[in-house]
This record gives C-alpha cells, structure tokens and sequence, in this order.
DNA sequence: CTTTCAACATATCAAAAAGGTAGGTTGAAA
DNA sequence: TTTCAACCTACCTTTTTGATATGTTGAAAG
C-alpha cells in the first residue's frame, strides 16, 4: 500500500528536519545516513522539491532544505505528493473521471469513509511530531 | 491500494448476500450481474471459499452461499483475506519477521496508528450494513 | 573566469504484482 | 450414467515497483 517511495520519503524528511536546521544537506550524506542508494533517492527527491517541500541548491555548499518549518508539514501532504495519492480506490482519485455507477453503488460509500479515515489520520500528524526535537504524537 | 480483487470479493458478497436467502448461487449468475468476467471471478471465489467466508456445492443445484449471517462479516474480514493484508507496511504483516530497527524506527509508530485507523473503520462495517435490507451504516 | 561541486535530467532495466484466460478434473444430484 | 457447476493447475500480458547508469546545468569558491 505505502511503497518504499513514500517510506523513504518520509524518512527523508524527518532527517532534515532534524540535521538541517535551516542549512542544505548533501544527498549523499542524507543516503548515507538512512541507507539508502543515492541514486534512487535522488529520484525520491525530485519529487520533494518539484512538489516544493523541499528546496534544492546546486553547487558547493548546496543540497536540500526544507521550505517551510516542520510543523507546517503533515504526513498526509508528505505520503500523497510522493505516492500520487492515497486514495483506496482508483475513483477517488483527484481528477478521476466520475464513475457512470456511483448512484447505485453499494461499496463507495466504505471506500469514501475509508479514504477520510486514511487522510484524516495522515493530516492529524506534522513532520514536527516525528522529530526527535518535536512533540510527542502518542494519542 | 485495494485491488479489484478485494474490491470485486465486496460486490460479490453483497450480491450473494442479497440475493442467496440460504440456497446457493451458481457463479455465473453472479458474474453477469456484477459484469465480472466468469473465470476471473472463479478465482476470487476460491478464496472466498478456502476462507471460509463461502460454501461451495458442486454439481446441479450447486453454487456459492454464505457461510454465516451478514451481520456477522466484517468489511475488514472480507478484505484482509483476499487482498492478503490491508497493511500499509511490510513490516506490520501478519507472520512478518520484526525489522531489526523497530526501536529507533521514527516512522513505525505512523504506520501502526495508520494500520489500526484502517482495520478499525472497515471492522466497524458489517456486511449486512451494505445489503439492501441492512440497516443504514452512514455515521 | 575556470574549476569544482552537487543538484538536475533522461534513459534504461529487472523483478514483482496485477489482472485476466484456457483447459481439464472432481464430485453431487437428477 | 449423464449433466451440471464448482474446483484445480498452468499460463500469459500489462503495469508498477525499485532501482542503476550516464550525462548536463548552474552556483559558488579560488
């Protein structure tokens, strides 16, 4: 359900969060620490900084930073921009075009509950809550 | 996330369900009238049945019926044995061998919350609560 | 102003999963 | 004993996942 795409890039994220402190940080030092080949991660982080969570600088002394505090991060937008979308079903997917049976169908309803259940879940925790300096998230 | 294959085991239930009153259903009624092709259905319904969840009757007046009352199926239950599990990590599979940095694993903790969001909402819908006769399971 | 450094871009690839098809076998009942 | 319909095994195509390799651009230090 959630790839390693998503895994990792949350992973990502808290690392920055915690090491960066509003300095960039080298891919390969990012790679290192969590494991990760830099080449598939580097595809992971495309995504990041096209989708603008993070911000990329080339060069000597460049590398990625966060572009908004930790706080202002939530899971949800995190998993969503990197795995497309975190909808059950192919038909709640954004832009899916709409279903010629969804008046009489009988399973849309759970998939709708579900997918709130999902997002509301995702969006109730911030990338704060993960790092070691954040708040705890435990309910 | 949910495959067609779970997704089409929920349409058939309900239609079993609907449809059964105790005598059993022969596979290809039900596969003409969720307009799901016979022999892919047939493999959806082997799984049903080795579950437990249907019982098979072979020859004449053979078919598939449910095993139990619809008020006793879960979503969850009907789920979670043909998608194989509902979750969102690897490492939270039944039967799977504990990561070896599940201690000091940040993430982890997103993951179980966002496991038991899911199996706790679709275990909070019986099947009965999607039949036409069932009650209404809107919150 | 050129060298270095590190992000950015593109192309390719193998393995696995999803989704579906075909043909034959068994067992229950008429 | 014939018919009917579930059951079983094997195969196949397409898509997704999870990478790897090679080269290009742009920012900054010297």
């Amino acid at each position: 359900m959630i790839s390693t795409r998503g895994r990792y890039a949350l992973r990502v994220m808290i690392d920055i969060a915690e090491h960066g402190n509003g300095n960039y940080i080298r891919l390969d030092e990012i790679a290192r620490r969590q494991e990760i080949s830099e080449k598939y991660l580097e595809s992971i982080l495309v995504i990041l900084t096209r989708g603008n969570l993070l911000s990329g600088l080339r060069g000597k002394g460049g590398g990625y930073k966060l572009t908004k505090s930790p706080e202002e991060y939530t899971i949800g937008s995190i998993l969503r921009l990197t795995e497309g979308s975190l909808s059950p079903v192919a038909c709640l997917k954004e832009g899916a075009q709409p279903c010629n049976k969804s008046a009489e169908c009988k399973t849309l309803p759970v998939w709708k509950g579900l997918n709130d259940a999902i997002n509301g879940y995702l969006d109730g925790i911030t990338l704060a809550e993960l790092t070691a300096n954040g708040d705890d998230y435990s309910i």
